[in-house]
DNA sequence: CCCTGGCACTCTGCCGCCACGAGTGCCAAG
DNA sequence: CTTGGCACTCGTGGCGGCAGAGTGCCAGGG
C-alpha cells in the first residue's frame, strides 16, 4: 500500500521530469497527478525515495530529479511499452520499403530511428559471421593483380584488390573462381573460414599458391572486418537536451565519432533478443555517464545479423523509444530475412 | 603605402581575431604587431576599413572582428598558403597507407582531414561518372531474381537486385554476362550509358527482355547514385567554436547530416583545380552562414572524382586549413589514380 | 499508525545599481 | 599624415535585496 504509492510517486517524478525537465516538487506532483493524497504526504514519500537513492535534489530546496537507479526501476517495473500508432507502423514499412541495397537499407533505418525517437540513432550493419557465402567473384585487374569480390546473401558485398605472386591468364582465373565458389558457396561464415584453410591442400599443386594467398585474402575480409562498420545519424538532436549536457556536448560527440564505442554499445544488445536499456553509467563510457542507451538485435531470431539503437539523456521517454527501436529493428530483420 | 598599411592592420586583425576570438583593439595591435604606427593611426585605419565594410564591431566601443568581406579580402590577397611541416606530410601518407579498399580511403581520408585541421571534415565518394566499367557480375540468388554487381576501375562496387521478367538458367545468364561486359567494360561511364542503351537491339531476341530489364538497372545505377554519398568526421570539432554558434549549433548539424547539402558544398569545388574558399553566406545555406567552407577537388586533373574539404567557423585560420586540404586530397587522388 | 495543514528555513534566480575598464572618435598640434 | 590627449560610450562583473519555490519538521486529527 504504502509501497506502492511510493512507487506511483517515483513513476510521476520521472515522467514529469521526462517532461518539463525541471526539478519537480511535491506541490505540482500532488496537484497533476491524482495521487489522492497531500503534498505533506508526498514530501514524505520523496524523502523516502531519496534515502533509497532513487532521487535526489540538485541543490537544497528545489525539486527532486530521479537517479540512474531511479530510472533503472522506472524502467524495469513501471513502465510498459508504448505501442506506436498504425500511422507509424505504416510510416515505418514505407520508408524501408524504398530500400535499393543492403546499404541503403542501413542508411534508412537510422535514418528513421533517429526521426521517430528525435535522438541519435545507430545501426550496425550486418555482421558477416551469421549470414552465408552466396558468391565469390575474381576479377583481372592486370596479370598481377586480382580484385576479390565476396558476396553474402544479406547482399553485402566486400571487396579486396590482391597481389599475387605470379601472373595468371583467364583459365586459371576460372578455375580458381570455381574451386572458391563449390568449396565455399552456401556456407555460413564461421564454418566457411574452416573449409577455406582446409582448401589449398585439396588442389593442383600449380594453384596452391594462387589459392593460398587467396583464402588469406577471404579468411582476412570474414574475419577482420566482420561487425565493424555503423551508420550513425540524428547527431543534431544531442541539441535538443543541450540543457543537460552543455559543456558535455563535445565529449558525447567525440565517443560517438568512435566506431569501437558505438560497437560496444549497441553490438552487445545484439545478443539479446529483447530491447535493453542501459543508463548513465551503465553504458560504462566514461563520456557517456549523462546518457541513456536503448538498443536490441535485429533479424534472423536469437542469432542477430546485428545491433541497433539509439543514444539519448537519461531524461528520455522510455516506453516510446523503447518501443520505436523495437518496431524498426522487427520491420528491419524482416525485409533481410525475406532478401 | 597608405593604402598598404591599411591591408597590413586588416591581416593583423584577422589573424589576432583567429587566435583569440575577441575582439581586437587599436591599441593591443599596435603593440604585438611591428606596424611601426601609434594605437591613433591604427584607430584611423581601422576607421577606414570599417567604413569599407571590412570590419565591423559587435557594439560601440569593443574591438572590431572582421566581416564576411574582410575575410573574403584576407584569403584573397593577403594570405598564402601555408606549407604543412615534414611530419604532417609523413603522417598523411602512412595514414591513407593502411586503406584496404576503396570505402576505406574515404573514411580514411575524413577522419585524417578533420583531425588534421580540427574541424569537421567531408568527402565524397568516388563519382562514378569520371570513372570506367571495369567488370559486371550477375548471380542468381533464385531464378526469378538476379543481383547485379557493378565494378570500376576505381575499386568502387555498386550492387543491385533485379527481379527479371521469367525465370533464366546458368547458361543465358552467363551469356548475358558476356553481353554486358563484351559491350561496356572498359568504358567510360558516360558513354556506357549510351552503349547500354543500344545493346538491346543488337541481340538474339529471345535475350532482348532480360537484356533491356538488365541494362536498364545499370543506367539507373550509374546515373541516379553518381556522386550520391559522402562521409562525414569531426563534428565534435564545432563543439570547440561554441562560444561563436552556441544555438546555431543544432541548425548546423542538421544541415550537415543533409547529404544534398554537403554535396552542394564540397561537390561544386570538385571542378575547380584549386582549393576554394566559401565565407560564411557565400555558402549558399542558411544554416551556414557563419561557418566557412574549404573545399576541392581530387584525383585525375581538372575532372575530379570528387570533391572534399572542410566546414568551419568563420574565424579559422585560413592558410593553415587550406594547406592541409589541398595536401590529403593530392594524396588520395595519387592513391585512387595509382590503383 | 498514517495523513494533513501550518510554519520556519534555505536556496536559486532575477533585478537594479554602480564602478571599472577597454575602446572609440575627435581635435589640435607637430 | 601622424600623434598624443581627452571626453564619451557601453559592456562586464560584483553586490545586495527581494520574491518564489520547495523542503523539513511538528503537532493535531482520523
Amino acid at each position: 500500500m504504502l509501497e506502492e504509492r511510493r512507487l506511483e510517486v517515483l513513476r510521476a517524478i520521472v515522467e514529469d521530469f521526462v517532461l518539463s525537465n525541471e526539478p519537480v516538487g511535491s506541490k505540482t506532483l500532488a496537484e497533476r497527478h491524482a495521487l489522492g493524497v497531500s503534498p505533506a504526504t508526498v514530501r514524505n514519500d520523496m524523502s523516502a525515495l531519496e534515502e533509497e537513492g532513487y532521487i535526489t535534489q540538485p541543490h537544497t530546496s528545489a525539486g527532486r530529479i530521479p537517479t540512474d537507479k531511479g530510472y533503472r526501476l522506472f524502467v524495469d517495473r513501471l513502465s510498459g511499452v508504448k505501442p506506436l500508432s498504425r500511422a507509424e507502423r505504416k510510416a515505418i514499412q514505407s520508408f524501408l520499403e524504398g530500400a535499393v541495397d543492403l546499404d541503403d537499407v542501413v542508411r534508412r533505418s537510422v535514418r528513421l530511428l533517429a526521426q521517430l525517437t528525435r535522438q541519435v540513432a545507430v545501426v550496425q550493419y550486418p555482421s558477416l559471421s551469421i549470414s552465408s557465402v552466396r558468391h565469390i567473384e575474381i576479377v583481372t585487374l592486370n596479370p598481377n593483380r586480382l580484385l576479390l569480390v565476396l558476396i553474402t546473401d544479406t547482399g553485402r558485398v566486400e571487396q579486396r584488390v590482391v597481389d599475387i605472386p605470379a601472373p595468371v591468364d583467364d583459365g586459371v582465373v576460372g578455375e580458381l573462381r570455381g574451386l572458391l565458389n563449390g568449396s565455399l558457396r552456401g556456407r555460413r561464415i564461421a564454418d566457411a573460414t574452416e573449409a577455406a584453410a582446409d582448401l589449398p591442400d585439396t588442389v593442383r599443386p600449380d594453384l596452391r599458391p594462387y589459392l593460398t594467398t587467396l583464402t588469406t585474402v577471404v579468411l582476412e575480409a570474414l574475419l577482420e572486418r566482420q561487425e565493424e562498420r555503423v551508420a550513425l545519424a540524428g547527431t543534431a538532436n544531442l541539441t535538443r537536451a543541450s540543457v543537460d549536457f552543455a559543456d558535455s556536448l563535445r565529449f558525447i560527440l567525440e565517443a560517438l565519432e568512435e566506431q569501437v564505442v558505438l560497437l560496444k554499445l549497441i553490438g552487445s544488445a545484439r545478443e539479446t533478443g529483447t530491447v535493453t536499456v542501459r543508463i548513465g553509467r551503465e553504458t560504462d563510457v566514461d563520456a557517456l555517464r549523462s546518457t541513456s542507451v536503448v538498443a536490441t538485435g535485429y533479424g534472423l531470431g536469437p542469432a542477430a545479423l546485428g545491433g541497433m539503437g539509439v543514444v539519448g539523456p537519461m531524461r528520455m521517454d522510455y516506453p516510446g523509444t523503447m518501443a520505436a527501436v523495437r518496431a524498426v529493428a522487427k520491420y528491419v530483420g524482416e525485409l533481410l530475412g525475406a532478401d
